[in-house]
DNA sequence: TATGAATGAGACTTCATTCAT
DNA sequence: GATGAATGAAGTCTCATTCAT
């Protein structure tokens, strides 16, 4: 009955261990379909020697929720305060958040879709981090846009396609025939964003939406739905 | 055991009314956490009058990635086979994509997660169709680099960035403030990539990224991790 | 709702053929594990139409056993009351029997084992008319055992061992690499029977008593339990 | 999926007790009609209890089968090799048969009736076990006709009347107004089956085909079919 | 005659969790 | 620190039967 000893004791090394098992069972069958005893037979623990360890199934998603978002928030903050322009620290922010869902993508796949399983104030606490985040990268889409770095575009619209493409990229990080690094992910990533929000007056693509729209025209005679 | 009676009764029409709800259900709380028990009350059906209408639970499932993969392989076929330009057909296809994924979101949150819930043949198939899909993809960003509309870059990365921007747009479309049409989305996601994609000697962009390299030294001072 | 039209109809040869493929199934998979759907499967009917032709399942296991039961006790009788000496009478009796096991090897199963499953009078009477048809062979026995035919012996036992001998038939008579036709079992089972439990004054034999007792005391040396 | 403790302990001894109820239960009301939760309810445990002793339901029943067949091999082996003749060593499985039977009634009936149950490979294992059996019976069968003490005939037949004789005594041994102890029995089966094996020129039995088929023939008359 | 639709109980099984030892 | 035993609710699915049409 009695919790953990001080820290520094192998009670809070074990704990981690049984944490990072569960990310990985969570990541690949779902919070909800993985049983708690298949858990325990991953760490080779008991039902009952495996709740010494951990409060509940609940509780050991939270706690992978918070692994995700508080070097995330930690990050987050500490590079936007710098100094440097807002796309620099919208790169070196690209760069932390990629290098938390590369290095932990079972954490990142159950950060986004097990979410909905917590309950009550754990649930409320871990949108409320959500959201925190997602300001601080629209905040510096509002400053790259006013200071004509970027084109004048709805800064929500802008922080969304940030977060799409950096989010998104759990669902094949690991299974990608080719393994890319942080680094290239993020300057690519940064890339095509950066100079995508910039103004511009190219060449080539100066009719591609005019075509576009008369393509789409011939589409709707083959294709009427 | 039943099967369905002739098309065009009232069989079908109240499947499809159950699917509906399913994949609603099935967003709102995954898959595996949905008890048929619950989608039965949800469409007033006791659980053996539901079982009339539903092969199985994982049946459900398969409907429902049927219901996402079977039109957009449809239309991304159609598209694809054009005789438009590369980018042009991108966008196009952006739109079918686009437009499947903001009137089907329930359909889309399903297909992104709950795909690792079926099982032998169907998860094969799903799988299957999937990659097909992302094939056609990659093979208009090949064509869009070879014809120089596009710098040369790697056309898998390309795809990748082009599916985490549309893909991962089900997380937010129904929830967000303001809600954008299929039209804004596509406009905006393909200047992005395309232009940010497309040959570039920008100006204020040039020594964004030297000026990153030397904001991140700066970052590791502070932030040693 | 209405219920059959006169004999001779399509309604009562329709309903041979269901009872008939019912105990075919019956016998298959037993009573309790074939589902009613199924039985409609076989005879190509939906449960509605399968309902018009039978009252309920129990009721077709009841005119199985019926099937079975009747049959045998007329014939019993008639056999009994002949003047034929007691062995005689038995040996008809055997053949009889046997007639009925191995053309309706499915009924019999279904008669050996599903009675259980029988409620209330259906059960009492079916049950009765079994132990009538016992006592039918224990009195042949009694018969044969006072006019000295047969050793003197216990009656029930040796009747006993006649329905030993011919119910159980039914557990290979279908499988069994050779087919036997009934003649030829009946008199096998007659031969064994009625020479074994004659009045005997055996050559070879006469020892094999006591040399079994020998054995069986070696053999609890070797195998105490 | 928790397994069982060391040996010893008492999960198995209430592993036991279990399996002696559930085969009083499939016995009583076939394996099939017999639910989970009645046999949870008749040894006082509740479903989820329950489970953590037993496997399966299935798991059960071979359980069952198991434990006629590997006592039942076992003894027959050591039987068949031992050095008396043919017929003692007969007399010697009778009995080791018959014990089996009348002291696990429940679990033979059982084992008669509910094999067809079975799937996959528990199916085939314990067929292939069943057939072990009959075939050491039909060698010393050949082995007793080999050296003359019984009489030329085809030693399967034989076999299968030592086997009808032997297996179909569960359907009364523990109902039947007298009970028989097993070496009544059992003497009793072998005196019949091996003296009416033997080799014969009887007195009053000489006539009996005959007056048989002499009888038939009268039956005919009255009772056509 | 036959179908389609529904019911509600009950089938087997797994779940997260607790607690005495 | 850890186990073994138990709970009870809930999981998915099948059942025999009915009845309006």
């Amino acid at each position: 009955m009695a919790r953990s000893p001080g820290a520094g004791s192998r009670y809070e090394s074990r704990r981690e261990v049984i944490i990072d098992r569960a990310a990985a069972l969570f990541a690949e069958k779902g919070y909800a379909a993985t049983g708690v005893t298949e858990l325990g037979e991953a760490v080779g623990l008991g039902r009952g020697a495996l709740y010494y360890y951990i409060e509940s199934k609940e509780n050991l998603l939270v706690t992978i929720q918070d692994r995700v978002l508080s070097p995330l928030l930690a990050q987050s903050t500490t590079i936007v305060e710098m100094t440097a322009r807002p796309i620099v620290r919208l790169a070196l922010l690209s760069e932390a958040l990629l290098t938390i869902i590369v290095t932990r993508v079972d954490h990142i796949r159950v950060y986004e879709h097990d979410y909905v399983h917590l309950t009550g104030d754990n649930r409320d606490r871990v949108l409320d981090q959500r959201r925190q985040f997602e300001a601080l990268v629209q905040g510096l889409f509002e400053e790259a846009i006013a200071d004509g770095t970027l084109r004048d575009m709805n800064p929500h619209l802008a922080a969304l396609q940030f977060l799409n493409l950096h989010n998104h990229t759990y669902q094949w990080a690991r299974t990608s025939s080719r393994r890319w690094s942080v680094h290239e992910l993020s300057r690519e990533y940064c890339r095509t964003l950066f100079h995508g929000m910039a103004q511009h007056a190219q060449g080539r693509l100066e009719e591609f939406e005019h075509e576009t729209e008369r393509a789409r025209i011939l589409l709707l005679r083959v294709q009427p739905n």
